[in-house]
DNA sequence: TTGATAGTTCGAAATTTTTCGAATTATAAA
DNA sequence: TTTATAATTCGAAAAATTTCGAACTATCAA
């Protein structure tokens, strides 16, 4: 079994979180797990891509802290840290949806 | 007289603000004037960076939208587009204050 | 056990960003 | 007019990021 490693909230910058959603292919992945959830990489709205390119860019979105994985038999499903990022920058959540805000329910 | 650069409140884009505030300098800057309003260069808090290369950061954070410039004599004083990207993002300036959120009263 | 699928890691090339000093623009002050 | 100050622009060098294919790991299914 591996070990990931995935910033506490209290080790959230948001520098770095930034600067992850500063690239067009991580703001297209962060804001399509904020309109639906949990995705695998199939799944990403992302194309023309090798997947070390996609892999490489779900790094960064891990490392800043944006996205968790869940790992299913041979498939690792991505989802936004919602709660802890609520938690750590309030509001921040609610920026990277692309529609229907009001549908979306934020955590306690 | 020189024109200046700025992009329109429908120009605006998320990816663009975040790769600039993706940048320690940037955010710095920019949370330094988010805490305490206008400032020329000089009394952005950063140290140990030639003025071209300020002159750079600006730049970038001027065409993503997030600073304005203001013009008196020698001087160019900045200041963040609060009422702008409260309008466009709502809720973004908010998570750029570092102390005290609580007194700043975002516009109308 | 073999083969297929999902994804990561590695190393190198391509591209972009950051940085600087020198030259330049614009204003103000002597 | 000359000098000083505030800041931008211009190249070019240095540093960081993005990208890819190949090799690898892990799981599942035949």
């Amino acid at each position: 079994m591996k070990t990931l490693i995935l910033p506490s909230i209290a080790e959230m910058n948001l520098t770095s979180i930034c600067a992850a959603l500063g690239d067009p292919i991580r703001m297209k992945i962060v804001q399509c797990l904020a309109d639906s959830g949990e995705k695998n990489c199939s799944g990403f709205e992302v194309e023309h891509i090798s997947k070390s390119t996609l892999s490489h860019h779900i790094k960064i979105l891990r490392e800043s802290g944006l996205i968790q994985p869940r790992f299913q038999g041979k498939e690792h499903f991505y989802s936004l840290r919602t709660a802890d990022l609520e938690s750590r920058f309030p509001g921040l959540i609610h920026l990277l949806l692309r529609e229907k805000p009001e549908s979306f329910v934020l955590p306690e």
